[in-house]
DNA sequence: CTGTTAGCGCATTCAT
DNA sequence: ATGAATGCGCTAACAG
């Protein structure tokens, strides 16, 4: 089995272009200059035996792998997995490679992930999101280049890519509040997670800079998924505070939200305003189609990756903050 | 940069549990029986300096990567994904990692990456389905141990894990057919693809059996995603003839398909039923939820990935087809 | 059963 | 500028 694919080597070239192997070395990596004569002769034989250099014997021997981690938390996750697209374009061209790791939620599995990786000689990571503890990644942070992909660790500057979800909040509370609701709920993700706190913290002052009192009867936590939405509804049906939109903090917890509505049998958005957060791709299809605030998945993973690539390289990267965008659509309409 | 972890070696534990640096490779690997003594002795000597074999080393060394390739096309399609934790489920606990590479349905950019994936010396692949012909496919075949997943092609026996489409189709149109709708539409994917001809053929199979005959006028060939649902209303309604129930080639078709009807305020069961395929993880919260013949993703992923490493150990491995399972919510009621 | 000897394919000192 | 030699960490014959 395992084929004999892959079996000229540096030698064969070095042979047949009559030159030593530290020669095609060099002109493979650019060490150092050769004599133009000797490089082309190199770079002929090349082509002609169609030669790939070997990724493991080159990372034996200078000591890297060229290949980064990806530790994903749930990998299948729509979000998660737009972002995913955009590393994967973000390596592209790139001379490294992704390899990936599950932790799927399970703290157990994901130090087994990581250790996995290590092992692997990954040169650096790409962490996702998910709910592992702030700590534990700046703890591998300490061990390895690292970048977080949409999510934000204060304490790794220009290590995390995320979009200001503090803007992004303001931004949809505040087009709900111009549409004349006033009775606003907020549904948001895992509070334990920074970007639910953002998201609230915008949510707030958006209803403050409106002149409206905060009520904490019109919050409710939920955990990003759909479930939590229909849960929420619930929640608010029995707390009995009327309201007529809802602002949530995915768009996944929107479609939770959208079907406990209708399982009620209360309109949107003639009778309820909903906006999510993320714009999902399947939100332009909902019915109605979801109005939400954008954030620029692909953009983030992409970010993410080059920035990684970039600190390997120790060249100078800054990581910009994205901004999100309100996608007006459907579901939320001027009140009264 | 690059840290100076991994710095224990194989060499460092032999010295440490005083035995040849061959014996600790025994142990480590199992390759030949050794004495009970010495074996304990490496195994703590591992322990205490926490040693990590070196996977490139070994993979020079053994001529084995411990890698497997995995070809996606668009990774972030939701069905894919779902897929592809399959995949990494699988793949724990097995000695092998994954390493991605993205076609984008781009001919061009995935010749790239299966030349990436080829010169990391991947000993297996998985390949995802997507339009790659499958011509390319079988070339790929020849060249490297591979399973293909979420797809069936006829060329490739034992080699391709998938469901039973015709069967699901068939399911999905009876259903259908015994609520007393007569006038069923069928949305295909795009019919280049096996799959799509599979739930074509089950859905002509199904309204002959019940003793309809076949109107062409009531297939439309879509391309699988949202927006081919869209049009295909849009083509039915122009075409003029009537029905009562789409069956939907995927639930991102049916969500597309929704929401045309709903923008001509065609009511969803009431006037018109939907019938998906794939059953997504938010077709649960569409409005209203939609009934769809389930397939089983990550079951799918999961044993594409068990079947490629058993292929690789050369042990024995028999691929099952997969069965569907219709999952009835509330997109489709009795007619009349 | 176990230590010794060779490489795996490449990058990198060294001399030249 | 370039060839020869050395070693990366590990596995796989090879003898004992």
């Amino acid at each position: 089995m395992a084929a004999t694919r892959q079996n000229i080597t540096i030698k064969d070239i070095a042979r047949r272009a009559k030159v030593s192997k530290s020669t095609v070395s060099r002109v493979l990596n650019g060490t150092t200059a050769v004599a133009e004569e000797k490089k082309t002769a190199v770079l002929q034989a090349v082509a002609d035996l169609n030669y790939q250099p070997n990724v493991m014997a080159r990372g034996l021997a200078a000591g890297q792998s060229l290949t980064v981690g990806v530790l994903t938390q749930n990998i299948s996750s729509p979000y998660n997995d737009a972002v995913l697209l955009g590393v994967l374009q973000g390596l592209r061209g790139s001379d490294y490679s992704p390899i990936f790791a599950d932790g799927s939620w399970i703290l157990e599995q994901e130090e087994q992930a990581i250790q996995t990786l290590v092992a692997r000689q990954v040169d650096g990571l790409i962490v996702f999101g998910g709910e592992t503890p702030d700590e534990t990644i700046c703890d591998l942070a300490r061990q390895v280049p690292l970048v977080v992909a949409g999510r934000n660790i204060a304490k790794l500057p220009n290590q995390c890519v995320y979009v200001n979800n503090f803007a992004g909040a303001y931004q949809a509370t505040q087009y709900l509040l111009e549409l004349g609701h006033e009775r606003v709920v907020h549904l948001t993700g895992k509070l334990s997670h920074v970007d639910a706190q953002e998201r609230l913290r915008g949510y707030r002052q958006a209803m403050i800079d409106h002149g409206l009192s905060l009520d904490e009867e019109l919050v409710v936590e939920g955990n990003f998924q759909e479930q939590s939405g229909v849960l929420a509804v619930e929640t608010l049906l029995l707390r009995g505070r009327p309201f007529t939109a809802i602002f949530a903090g995915s768009d996944q917890m929107a479609y939770g939200v959208r079907l406990a509505l209708y399982r009620r049998g209360i309109r949107v958005p003639a009778e309820v305003s909903i906006v999510g957060f993320d714009d999902l791709g399947s939100s332009a299809y909902t019915t109605p189609p979801l109005t939400t605030v954008r954030q620029p998945a692909v953009k983030i993973g992409q970010t993410a990756a080059e920035a990684l690539v970039a600190m390997l390289k120790n060249e100078p990267y800054i990581i910009p903050v994205f901004q999100t965008e309100l996608i007006v659509r459907e579901s939320a309409m001027r009140y009264r």
